[in-house]
DNA sequence: GTTAGAGTGATATATTATAACTAATAACGC
DNA sequence: GCGTTATTAGTTATAATATATCACTCTAAC
């Protein structure tokens, strides 16, 4: 158990940040990435991306199924999976290999693997744009003369908010 | 089975190098670690890191459990699994987080995260020393005020061998 | 409106990993 | 040596993650 007696976080919904118009704005640009590339903006894709961005948190494959199911019906593992697949084929989520976790992506529209901080005391991930690590890693690759194709850069620690004073 | 009338091939000696000594080595190295930290170097924890550097390919799970299962009796997954995370807690083997595999640690002496160049196309598997890769990441965790714990870093791609001319 | 292909549903199963409890063994103080 | 204790290993069961395969449905394009 933590401290009975804490301030009443009152930063709780300022923490929630704009979360619904978070997950608009990426629905919003998933569905125009789809256009782009021929591909059908589906409601079980629409869905699934949604309930992936619906925390700052990366969502297990089977939390997802299980709110799925909670909107639709004949939903099974195939469908989550096959969904996720195509979701992250378009850059539109992330895999994060070392949870076995998916968060949405915050840059669909670069072409990129994402480097991620994630905090193991809240979970809170956040997505690193900074071209210089894959610059560095292409680098050190080809001191090997290694030709990279994907990165998984997944840096486990604590965010600002859970380090001790 | 195997195309049957293919050449011989000449390399696998060499490709091999001199993977016996390489084994003799790690194995060694793990002893003395071990010893060094009141840890003891058993039997099963033996044989397992040898399973695990027996291939220059990360070894998954239930491969070495079938390895293992060869050579003793009594080998159940949590066999394995126990064994791996000892060997793991005394950077004696890395795992693969993006493959769910493991590979023996070729720095055993120094504390670090591992950084991998992963072969796609034979899984050959190479642990990168650079110490730069590391100062970088922090650098940029920094950036964003973070205090990074744990590195995952597994850059997937082509190693020379397998790249097209 | 037919049709080809994409998308989804349904069922089964494979793969990866952990929990919880028991038995065996080594280390330690005497 | 001898019993005590802690560590290691064995045993059984099950949870969590992921894929294969086939059938049915919908939709876009003609």
């Amino acid at each position: 158990m933590s401290k009975t007696s804490q301030p009443k976080r009152k930063t709780e919904r300022s923490l929630k940040h704009n979360h619904d118009a978070c997950i608009q704005t990426a629905l919003a640009r998933a569905e125009v990435r789809c256009a782009q590339e021929g591909e059908r903006f589906t409601g079980l894709r629409r869905q699934v991306l949604e309930l992936v961005w619906s925390e700052h948190k990366p969502a297990k494959a089977y939390h997802l199924l299980k709110k799925l199911s909670d909107i639709r019906s004949g939903v099974a593992p195939t469908t989550v999976y096959r969904t996720l697949d195509f979701l992250q084929e378009r850059g539109l989520v992330h895999k994060i290999e070392s949870l076995n976790a998916y968060v949405g992506c915050s840059q669909p529209n670069a072409e990129h693997s994402g480097h991620f901080l994630i905090c193991e005391n809240c979970s809170e991930i956040r997505e690193i744009e900074n071209s210089k690590i894959s610059a560095w890693l292409e680098r050190a690759a080809q001191d090997e003369e290694f030709k990279i194709k994907t990165e998984t850069v997944e840096l486990l620690g604590l965010c600002i908010r859970c380090q001790p004073a």
